[in-house]
DNA sequence: CGCATTTGACCTGCGC
DNA sequence: GCGCAGGTCAAATGCG
């Protein structure tokens, strides 16, 4: 597969298709996308820092919308076992009408395993930002009733300035 | 030549 | 305690 190109602009809200030829519902090579939904997951530093929008996706920054918020959370905090939870990193759940399912938001991700999920008939890709340091994941999924839609999900927060003059 | 991608196997956590 | 699902690692391969 094409490698990612660090020097993407996609401030303009729109993609060049890294590879894919498929040309079925976006015609041009320019991938539009819609941000629907975004899914809020524990504490989202964008709500606090407008900044940090970017950092996560800059494409999307543009059209952050609080539509609903998805807290992932155990809920069990009044238990008597509170301190068996790990520690709670920051994750974001992005949903994307998009072709591709590699965006480039500027940094550079390495792609360590695919796994089928039971609930979802299209594989999910796990991605690592290529930085050394940096514990940011990436989960990627097509939507399991619209295939049109990709699910980014970013878990932690880059330590380190992204491919973008943000 | 170096690095990213790929795929299968292995490990861990949770539910029953 | 066992089974299932999810998540991660690692060796091999292909491409730039």
């Amino acid at each position: 597969m094409a490698a990612n190109n660090p020097s993407a602009n996609m401030l303009d809200g729109s993609f060049r298709s890294l590879d894919s030829p498929d040309s079925d519902d976006f015609s041009n090579h320019l991938i539009n996308f819609e941000l629907s939904d975004i899914l809020e997951i524990d504490n989202w530093p964008i709500q606090q820092d407008p900044t940090l929008i970017p950092q996560y996706s800059n494409y999307a920054a543009n059209q952050v919308v609080n539509t609903s918020s998805y807290h992932e959370e155990p809920s069990n905090n009044i238990g008597s076992s509170s301190s068996k939870r790990k520690e709670v990193k920051d994750k974001v759940a992005f949903r994307t009408l998009s072709q591709i399912e590699i965006l480039d938001d500027g940094y550079k991700w390495r792609k360590y395993g695919k796994k089928m999920v039971k609930n979802s008939p299209n594989p999910r890709n796990y991605y690592r930002c290529s930085v050394e340091g940096c514990p940011v994941k990436k989960r990627v999924e097509r939507d399991k009733e619209d295939s049109r839609y990709v699910i980014t999900t970013y878990e932690g927060v880059h330590n380190h300035q992204g491919l973008s003059p943000f």
